[in-house]
DNA sequence: CTTTGAATTGAGAATGCTTGTCATTCCGTA
DNA sequence: TACGGAATGACAAGCATTCTCAATTCAAAG
């Protein structure tokens, strides 16, 4: 139950909170923007302000139950957090995210923070490219 | 003469693009805002509005002139595209940029994106950490 | 099952960065 | 030197996100 995920990340149960965590639930493996969130759940007939579901992601971020993206073209991206850290790759043309974990890459990365002398906390590598899918051709906007 | 550099990057030469440029040669190394630039162009006692520093930054990305980079914090930083590709790690507390390349990690992203089926355009890779600079403590804007 | 105070919410205003509009000025060629 | 299109500056507008605040909801206690 998701009312308990709440609870143990300090969260006070409530509808517009219980309502996101399902729809990031039953999307999951997708990127989605607050506007997408938003605009889902009216669709659903759920009665939630946008404002709120800035402010819930935000606290699920805080909470480690979500991550934030910036990928290219201004509205951040908010994933439920499931399993280990990965990277990204983005299609320019069709806007699809594929994911993946690269252990030389991050090792390289540990490497070069130390040598610069950085206390490594965070980063982010995110790949563009065209992808190979048949139906693959300009979007509009998130569903 | 940087009229020159405009010149060949079919660009006008005019009094702005003039002044960004040789501001950007004598800050190399530095990653600027569009609102530092604008503000030491001020300083300085040019007459330059803040939409023409945008306007001309965009430009110059077009031309190949300048890179541009979305750390977090909001505002895009720019640089001048003064030799190879690097990417860059950037301290959490007083915001100092240092730049690296490593070969690795650059060839392991290409066999990435060609086992995922993605024909690569490009990249971002920031790293975030804290620096040990001695003077290194929280930041509140740029010069 | 009520009470009650603090946390949460939704609507709309406000913010910060960036881009668009448009009359005026400037550049470069003829 | 004159001309036409490109560039400029001031300001308004756009967009994503955050703030404000009165009304509502939660959960702990009685
Ligand atoms: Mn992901
Ligand atoms: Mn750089
Ligand atoms: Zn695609
Ligand atoms: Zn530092």
């Amino acid at each position: 139950m998701e009312s308990q995920d709440l609870r143990s990340a300090g969260l006070k149960v409530t509808g517009p909170r219980l309502k996101m965590l399902e729809l990031l639930e039953n999307t999951h493996g997708r990127h989605l923007t607050a506007e997408a969130i938003y605009r889902q759940l009216i669709e659903a007939g759920e009665e939630i302000g946008l404002a709120t579901v800035y402010r819930v992601l935000t606290q699920f971020e805080a909470a480690g139950l979500v991550t934030r993206h910036h990928f290219e073209g201004g509205q951040a991206v908010f994933e439920l957090e499931r399993g280990p850290h990965h990277d990204h790759i983005v299609c320019i043309r069709c806007g699809r995210v594929e994911e993946f974990y690269d252990e030389a890459i991050e090792k390289r990365q540990r490497a070069i923070a130390e040598k610069l002398g950085f206390k490594l906390h965070d980063h982010t590598l995110t790949l563009y490219g065209e992808c190979s899918r048949p139906g693959c051709q300009r979007q509009n906007s998130e569903s």
